[in-house]
DNA sequence: AACGAATCCTGTGCGC
DNA sequence: TGCGCACAGGATTCGT
């Protein structure tokens, strides 16, 4: 579900409320995410530690707890995190929750199951962080890193955007986005791209991840917030989901078709 | 090395 | 109304 934008909403929710609280108690459910520590690691690396950090990389979680232990938390397509201010009725598909010393208590929901939520030992790097690319407001990720890092490379743009190891967080909604304001083709073989085309990729991405992210994320069908309350970028949306439907720049119907398994939306007009 | 495809899950919405 | 099927915002693993 959430990519980078999403992902920062649910940081900022959070990070005011939870930053100086201790967890004191967890609970797991019966069902395991794809991949999950045990009880046993949680109790032993989380519980009674103080919240210091809550950071982001990509689209993963960091929540730095005293004592150099990291949690780190992906929502992959369906997870969720609530907080829950007084204990109530939980909602289905809750497989993780955890208590804190206010009373309230930190949920994590996740229809799919293709989440990880895992406990880092202190000193111990995250392995999944490996893969990850610049983050795409680094003043690092120039256009000429991203020309030398294509060099004869053949992979489509779309996919390449979508695969973050170069560029993290974006996902299919965004790289749809990106593309169309853009103006670059979907399936454009990405060495065929001159420095002014990333540079002009780079400035479209910075754009609506930060336009995303002042809109509260984008909510098509699962996304909320740390509140429960959904996002408002749906409804800035020029292509995603928008096959047949005209273009928001020229009139022409948007096209569809499917990349690496995955849709992806485009204006065969605006980006030729 | 660098691609694409299949895979892990459940829920929803469509056509028949 | 019910059934089967396609599809859904991600990342990893496997085959070519």
């Amino acid at each position: 579900m959430p990519e980078l934008p999403e992902v920062e909403v649910i940081r900022r929710g959070l990070a005011p409320v939870l930053v100086g609280r201790s967890f004191i108690a967890v609970t797991t459910g019966p069902a395991r995410l794809r991949r999950q520590s045990s009880a046993v690691e949680f109790r032993r690396w989380v519980i009674r530690r103080r919240l210091q950090e809550l950071d982001r990389r990509g689209k993963y979680l960091l929540f730095r707890l005293e004592g150099g232990a990291t949690l780190l938390v992906h929502l992959g397509m369906t997870g969720r995190l609530l907080l829950q201010k007084k204990p109530g009725k939980p909602p289905a598909h809750v497989h993780l929750t955890f208590r804190l010393d206010d009373g309230s208590r930190l949920l994590y929901q996740d229809v799919r199951r293709f989440g990880q939520v895992l406990v880092f030992p202190p000193g111990e790097r995250p392995p999944p962080l490996d893969k990850v690319g610049l983050e795409p407001f680094s003043p690092g990720l120039t256009p000429d890193l991203l020309r030398q890092r294509t060099r004869k490379r053949k992979k489509p743009l779309k996919s390449f955007l979508l695969d973050g190891s170069a560029v993290a967080g974006i996902g299919n909604i965004y790289a749809c986005e990106i593309l169309h304001a853009a103006r670059l083709s979907p399936t454009c073989p990405v060495e065929r791209l001159s420095v002014e085309d990333w540079a002009r990729l780079l400035r479209e991405t910075r754009r609506i991840l930060r336009a995303a992210i002042r809109a509260g994320g984008t909510t098509v069908a699962d996304f909320l917030n740390s509140r429960g309350e959904t996002g408002l970028f749906q409804f800035d949306l020029a292509v995603y989901a928008r096959a047949g439907q005209p273009c928001r720049r020229c009139g022409n119907p948007v096209s569809r078709l499917s990349q690496a398994g995955r849709s992806t939306y485009f204006c065969a007009q605006c980006q030729g």
